[in-house]
DNA sequence: GCCACCGGTGGC
DNA sequence: GCCACCGGTGGC
């Protein structure tokens, strides 16, 4: 069993694979804590196919598809002060999953993985909580050792952090032909990808560059069923200058917006505009003489899937002999639109909702599905006719 | 004291 | 409504 207070979060829901949505590119993403784990492969650790932020293990959730998997990876504890130092991975009867624990670097640590992950409280059948994400090995891509890494999930022990946020835990893109979603192994080749989307559009074939035996014919590595929460990314950003790290964070729900983008320098300094950037290239001209440019930095943020997700901002206000009575505007907010589900595949597990940071009490609109069936379809809609146009990327939270 | 995160605001 | 910017601040 996991050891030492790793926090227990995520689970995945994936066994209703079922194409149901189609925007072309995008992150998985899943809640994190304080407490990051990054998975490695093999031993040579170059690159690092799956390095993954994840709160908690349950290796025995773990499912491939219909074929068992075999997981070999190591942890790496980021934050030794939120009582997660050291720790085990679960008991599972592949003991290749036990793994020496190393140091995280900044890097790795943003090298979320093509893994998933969410929490689930909802208590639904185990059966329904499954990884679905390609096996490596089973293309043929495994060299040397055996294993590749997925991922894992899943959850288990609730540790002591008293804020929790989601983050990108994986990278995904649409294929533009069979719109199956292909998981991207590192956020380097997304974001080189993302680079370049509008011009060279993503097909499962573009992914043979590390899963040789990939295409359409092949089922998707993950699906868009509600269980997580999606994000929506802009297509051709500028990968960030060598050196340089471009950096998503994904704010709580109910925030003023969905996500902060940061540009960490080689420096380590952070900045967080394009004024920052332009002041900062001012102040170091080394930067711009080894052809570092404006152009090169882009603040935009994915937009998330889930309504109301972000806190919408307040109407000017008119004040009118009600409004003005202080009363009017003390009752308590139940958000009610956030528990409700969907058959089929919007019956998303309250946990995704449960899973989520706590909510702020804001004042929101008419209630609506967070999980609308319905705005999803109307989305995948617009996809098919507009495959590159305006939202191609996609996180899921 | 630092900084990650969040909120507010102005502009479009 | 979205975006860009940046100030405030709680937690470390």
């Amino acid at each position: 069993m996991i050891e030492h207070g790793l926090s227990a979060v995520l689970e995945l829901d994936c066994t209703r694979a079922v194409q149901q949505f189609r925007p072309h590119f995008g992150l998985i993403s899943m809640n994190v804590d304080p407490c990051m784990l990054v998975n490695s492969l093999s031993e040579d650790k170059s690159p690092k196919p799956y390095p993954a932020e994840i709160r908690d293990l349950d290796i025995s959730r773990i499912q491939m598809q219909s074929r068992p998997i075999k997981l070999t990876f190591k942890l790496k504890l980021k934050k030794d002060e939120n009582g997660c130092n050291g720790s085990t991975l679960p008991d599972h009867p592949d003991k290749s999953c036990q793994q020496p624990i190393d140091e995280v670097s900044p890097q790795e640590e943003e090298n979320h993985s093509a893994a998933e992950d969410k929490v689930n409280q909802s208590g639904e059948d185990d059966a329904q909580k499954q990884l679905v994400v390609y096996d490596p090995a089973a293309n043929g891509t495994t060299t040397g050792e055996e294993v590749q890494p997925l991922s894992f999930p899943k959850k288990s022990i609730p540790f002591h952090s008293s804020k929790v946020l989601p983050s990108v835990g994986a990278f995904t893109v649409q294929c533009a032909e069979c719109f199956k979603w292909r998981l991207i192994p590192t956020k380097e080749k997304y974001e080189e990808i993302r680079e370049h989307l509008l011009e060279q559009p993503f097909v499962c074939e573009t992914a043979r560059e590390w899963r040789p035996e990939i295409s359409c014919e092949d089922q998707p590595d993950i699906c868009q069923d509600g269980s997580r929460l999606w994000a929506i990314d802009k297509p051709n950003i500028a990968q960030p200058p060598p050196g340089w790290q471009r950096l998503l964070r994904i704010r709580g729900e109910g925030s003023t917006r969905f996500a902060d983008v940061y540009y960490v320098a080689p420096s380590g300094k952070r900045l967080r505009s394009m004024v920052e950037i332009q002041k900062y290239l001012l102040e170091h001209p080394e930067y711009v003489e080894a052809g570092v440019s404006i152009s090169q930095f882009s603040f935009q943020i994915p937009r998330p899937l889930q309504e109301n997700y972000v806190r919408k901002r307040p109407a000017p206000a008119r004040i009118t002999p009600s409004d003005a009575n202080p009363l009017s505007w003390a009752g308590p907010d139940e958000n009610t639109d956030l528990r409700l589900g969907l058959p089929g595949f919007c019956d998303a597990p309250d946990s995704e909702i449960v899973d989520l940071p706590a909510k702020k009490k804001v004042r929101r609109g008419p209630s609506k599905h967070v999980f609308s069936c319905d705005s999803v379809y109307d989305q995948q809609g617009l996809e098919l006719e507009e495959p590159y146009q305006a939202r191609n990327d996609v996180f899921e939270i």
